[in-house]
DNA sequence: TAGAGTTGTGTATACCCTACGCAGTAACGC
DNA sequence: GCGTTACTGCGTAGGGTATACACAACTCTA
């Protein structure tokens, strides 16, 4: 079950995740699963980090021999594969809101707060394009966000890329480096102001002028919403993303 | 010198890298340098990637021991930081165009083709804000493009972050994945054709409606160029952006 | 010249992932 | 009913990782 593939050319797990591959009825029954294996996982990187995430620690939290997990997956990217997958969860259910931005707007925010209840998760290595089940099932909610717009299939899905990794990367940026933090027992509230006093003294007028007059303004020592980079961003993004709508309409 | 600080909160090596911290004319005069290991981390990943660095095959490169290191960075990860920051290198120099999105779309591509030179950076684990030379002068030549814009000065950082992580998210889609396959032997001429090819088996109509779609216009199955997508994305952003210069003057 | 501080090194600890082979179990074909 | 077969879980072992610590050699300072 480990390395063999049946068609689609994915990881047996992942097949397994998709619910392809049923059990044959040939061994012992099975005292693990994949679903046991990989929220035992997730519950360590919740409450120790993903750092702390090691095959005999899952392992240990399940009451097994470490190996008995290479049963289910073949490799421990793999299982970090899964566990990003468990992050996400499936997306809102309902219909999309009618007008495509309110919509979109309302996914990508769905998609921040996956990111909010598992930081760990945007530190799993990317490896290949989206292919899991939740992966899946959020682009095919964020393509029927898109649907009323007269954007090519193609430039949905630049939409759709666009605005995910914007996501990801705003989530590091806002949760997994606070999250880090916390661990570390820092209190961290602005670390927006410790990094500008952290620039003043690195940086001289003459050589980085610009980096100068923007710490004059103290504009960076105001604290400032953990939400206000985020919206910032996204509001930017959609404003570039409504105008090519208009035009192709 | 290693967990010592000297008022910037930066660990030692990193003040080091800034050009503080003068030798201190004790000791036996040091054979290794910063430097000298840095590049030669930097060559081993350009070659076997990012996951090959090792201290030991650091040490082994330059002909010392792997605990002789640690005389010039107290942990692996600061080698990393500053990995990225040889990277990176000098931003380019001279006076940036006028016209602030030339200037800053010229700022974005000589990144991107940084990150092209060095594929494996985008896998370096981000822990904290770019407190690196090279950083802070990609940085400053940003902030010097934005400087006839009437954005604010918060305003002009946040672009400046919501550019380069798109930059760096991007990179890591095209060149890094590429990189990675390329290491195993497989050509990929065309990784999003066979993404499709792959979606194509995982999804049913019925299920996702959206997604089968988009596949059945066989639109994601043409090729296209390595820098579609940065174009497009970029294009968006800077879109957005403008709206708001236009919107502040 | 004694002291102090710095450099490179060797050893040792504590992990990590995973290849391999084995014992036990349950269904299938005869 | 009885082998055969395939699958489960486990123990061992090998090769890798980062890094704490103690120590000898060296060079400047007092």
């Amino acid at each position: 079950m480990a390395t063999e593939e049946s068609g689609t050319g994915l990881p047996a797990s992942i097949e397994a995740a998709w619910g392809l591959r049923e059990r044959p009825g040939k061994g012992p029954r099975p005292g693990l699963s994949l679903g046991r294996i990989v929220d035992a996982a997730v519950g360590i990187a919740s409450s120790d980090g993903l750092g702390a995430v090691s095959m005999s620690r899952v392992a240990a939290e399940l009451g097994v021999s470490t190996m008995s997990l290479y049963r289910y997956v073949s490799a421990k990217d793999e299982l970090l594969i899964l566990m990003e997958d468990a992050a996400y969860g499936p997306p809102p259910p309902g219909e999309p809101a009618k007008d495509w931005r309110t919509g979109f707007t309302d996914w990508a925010w769905a998609l921040r707060a996956a990111y909010a209840r598992h930081p760990w998760a945007v530190n799993v290595p990317i490896s290949a394009p989206p292919s899991t089940p939740n992966s899946v099932a959020w682009m095919e909610r964020g393509l029927a966000c898109l649907r009323r717009t007269n954007l090519s299939e193609g430039e949905k899905i630049s939409v759709l890329m666009l605005v995910s990794g914007f996501v990801r990367n705003e989530a590091r940026m806002t949760f997994d480096i606070l999250a880090a933090h916390q661990r570390k027992g820092e209190s961290l509230e602005s670390s927006m102001a410790a990094w500008a006093k952290l620039l003043e003294k690195l940086t001289d007028a003459e050589r980085f002028p610009a980096v100068t007059a923007a710490l004059r303004t103290g504009e960076l020592e105001t604290p400032g919403g953990p939400d206000d980079e985020f919206v910032f961003g996204l509001e930017r993004i959609l404003d570039g993303v409504e105008a090519l709508v208009s035009a192709r309409s």
